[in-house]
DNA sequence: CTCCTAATTAATAATTATTACCATTTAGGA
DNA sequence: TCCTAAATGGTAATAATTATTAATTAGGAG
C-alpha cells in the first residue's frame, strides 16, 4: 500500500490527504468511476474536495501512471488503478460492460511495440456492438418501424 | 458507394446532401477524423452546413453502423467509415497513433461474445504508452527535475 | 409534375466535461 | 520551528456535444 507513495513523492510530489483519499477510492472499487463519482465518494470522507483537485490528481496520477483512464464507449473518462487489464464486451445502447478473459497483448504486439521504440504502458481492448437485450429491441424497432411507425429523428 | 443509401431508406431516413458529403469526406480520409474537422471539410462543399447537422448525421449514422466513433486517448471523438480495423499504439503524451497490422478479435473472443448474446459490430484494440521521442524526453525530465529543477505542477 | 408531410436543417441556446486561474493553505525538508 | 514550492478550494472559462425551434426539403402519393 505504498507504491505509489514512493513514485509521488521520488519526483518531488506531496502525498496529501486528498491523493491518499481518490486512490484509497481507486483501490475498493472494482468498477471503473468517472472523476464525478469519485468527486462524490471523496467528499463522503471529506467534504470541503473540490472537483478541481479531484481532476487535476487524476491527471497526474494518470502522468504517473499509477492510475490509468478508460475511455468506454461515450460518456466520460473513467479511471481505475493502472495495471489491470481492460478488455470488455461494451454495449453502444445502454452501456453495460462485460470483462473478457482473453488478453490480446501479447508476441506480436510486443514486437512491433519495440520495433518502434514505443514504451507500451497500458492497453486496451474493447468489442463494441449491443448486449442481448438491446440488441433485441432493436430489432424490434426495426421491424415496427421500417420507413414510419414512430419518429424516426434522433436517437442514441 | 450505395450501401448506406439502402441502409438509411430501408429506415425511411432521407438521402439528404448534408448526408452524402459527410460519407464522401469519410471515404475519401485515411485518418479519422473530429466532428470539427469534418465541419470544416464540408464547409468547403457546402459553406452553410451547420455543426450541429454534423453531430446529428453523425451520430445517426454510427447508430446505423455506418460510420463508426473511435475515442483515442484524450480529445475529441474520431469517426471514420464502419470496417476497418482500428488498432493502434497511440502516444499518451503527443497523441501519435501507429497502426498495428494485427487484429485480436479471433477465435476465443468471438465465443465469449456469442456466448454472452452479444451482437458484436465493432472492436478496437489500443496499446497505450510512449512514442519514441516522448519516451525518450520524459526520461530526460525525470533525471532532471527530481524533486525539483521546474515546476513539478501540472503535467498532461 | 405537383402536393403534402414527416424528416431534416441552420442557427443558436443550453448542457456536460474538463481545465485555468488565483488567493490561501500545507507538506515536508533545512 | 520556519520556509517555500507544491497543492488546494472555489469559481470562471473553455471545449465538446446536445437540445430546441422555426423554416426548409426529400421523396412518395395522387
Amino acid at each position: 500500500m505504498s507504491a505509489w507513495v514512493e513514485k509521488l513523492s521520488a519526483r518531488g510530489y506531496k502525498i496529501t490527504p486528498q491523493r491518499r483519499i481518490i486512490l484509497e477510492i481507486l483501490g475498493n472499487s472494482d468498477r471503473h468511476l468517472t472523476a464525478e463519482e469519485i468527486g462524490q465518494e471523496v467528499r463522503k470522507t471529506e467534504p470541503s474536495i473540490s472537483l478541481a483537485t479531484v481532476y487535476r490528481n487524476l491527471n497526474l496520477l494518470a502522468d504517473l501512471q499509477i492510475v490509468s483512464r478508460l475511455n468506454i464507449h461515450d460518456g466520460p473518462v473513467r479511471y481505475e488503478l493502472h495495471g489491470g487489464h481492460n478488455h470488455h464486451l461494451v454495449c453502444m445502447d445502454c452501456g453495460v460492460a462485460v470483462k473478457l478473459g482473453v488478453c490480446p497483448m501479447q508476441g506480436e504486439v510486443n514486437r512491433v511495440a519495440e520495433e518502434n521504440g514505443f514504451e507500451v504502458s497500458n492497453h486496451h481492448f474493447e468489442v463494441l456492438g449491443y448486449c442481448r437485450e438491446c440488441s433485441l429491441k432493436r430489432k424490434l424497432q426495426q421491424a415496427n418501424s421500417t420507413a414510419e411507425g414512430g419518429t424516426a429523428g434522433d436517437k442514441d
